[in-house]
DNA sequence: ATAGATGCAAATGGTTTGCAGAGCT
DNA sequence: AGCTCTGCAAACCATTTGCATCTAT
């Protein structure tokens, strides 16, 4: 498997785009992270390595890295848009603690191959898919099942 | 099964909020769309009924709306928050066309039961979920196989 | 009477864009 | 050299908020 940057360099190439210095770090970083930033994060994160990139590249380069398929938008209906590595990652949905943020990755054979199905006997054939499960983790409904406090005293 | 109007203004009366002229043709309007609407189109729809009403009345009663369980956000990733109706609707999910924005709903019960095993088996306890379908659909696919044009002529 | 609702307009905040200068190829 | 990129700041645009006024309860 090809290796991430050159994965974006054969987009870029095919483009007729350039590679630069930003966005080899821009890809880099975000590599790194395990988590789901947004482009703000990740902005603040390139910041340290390299005060001088511009935050509109940070965008622009998300941008890019989405279409060259290395990251994908996750939207957590928090109205911030997130991006998550999507090089050699499998593909996966996500199962959010509504408690807490906490963020579990998921993947269901049965499910994904039903959404196949799904998708054509409606006529349709899917490209991807997006699926939040929303819920409380079990440490947030212990919490949540402590008897309400009134004001102490 | 009470009537929406009722199930507002219970959600109203507990909540110690005032049912109003406005939210109530709010709701009559937003009930009568099975479009997934906006806020800015259900606003646009109001003005044609009463144009005094204000856009931010608007987008307070949706959210309202939403907390009375009357109401859904949909996130179509492109965005824009959408609403849908909740009222008697049996829960569903989203099939949507890439190519021309058709929008079909869908309900899989295979699906729903392992979502909740899904959960179950991670600690969570489930309260709602979002899954979104991406693909073409056969009119689509046929229109994109066509040879592409060159300019003619 | 009074807490809450409304309309307006201004504010917000994430994201996009125009532009002049810098950098790839 | 030429087309693309970049950083900056301004623009955008959906949504939210402050406030004076009005209204349901």
């Amino acid at each position: 498997m090809k290796p991430p940057q050159e994965v974006l360099a054969d987009y870029l190439a095919r483009q007729n785009l350039k590679m630069t210095a930003q966005r080899r770090l821009i890809l880099d970083v975000f590599l790194r992270e395990k988590n789901h930033l947004s482009a703000e994060e990740l902005y603040a994160k390139i910041k340290t390595q390299d005060p001088s990139v511009g935050q509109a590249t940070v965008y622009r380069t998300l941008k890019l890295l989405t279409e060259a398929r290395l990251a994908e938008e996750v939207n957590f209906a928090d109205g911030v848009l997130r991006y998550e590595p999507l090089y050699g990652i499998e593909h996966h949905d996500h199962l959010i603690c509504e408690g807490c943020g906490k963020n579990i990755e998921i993947m269901d054979p049965v499910i994904e191959r039903r959404q196949e199905e799904l998708a054509r006997k409606h006529g349709f054939v899917l490209s991807r898919h997006k699926m939040n499960l929303y819920g409380l983790c079990e440490k947030c409904r212990k919490k949540n099942k402590a008897p309400k406090k009134t004001t102490p005293g």
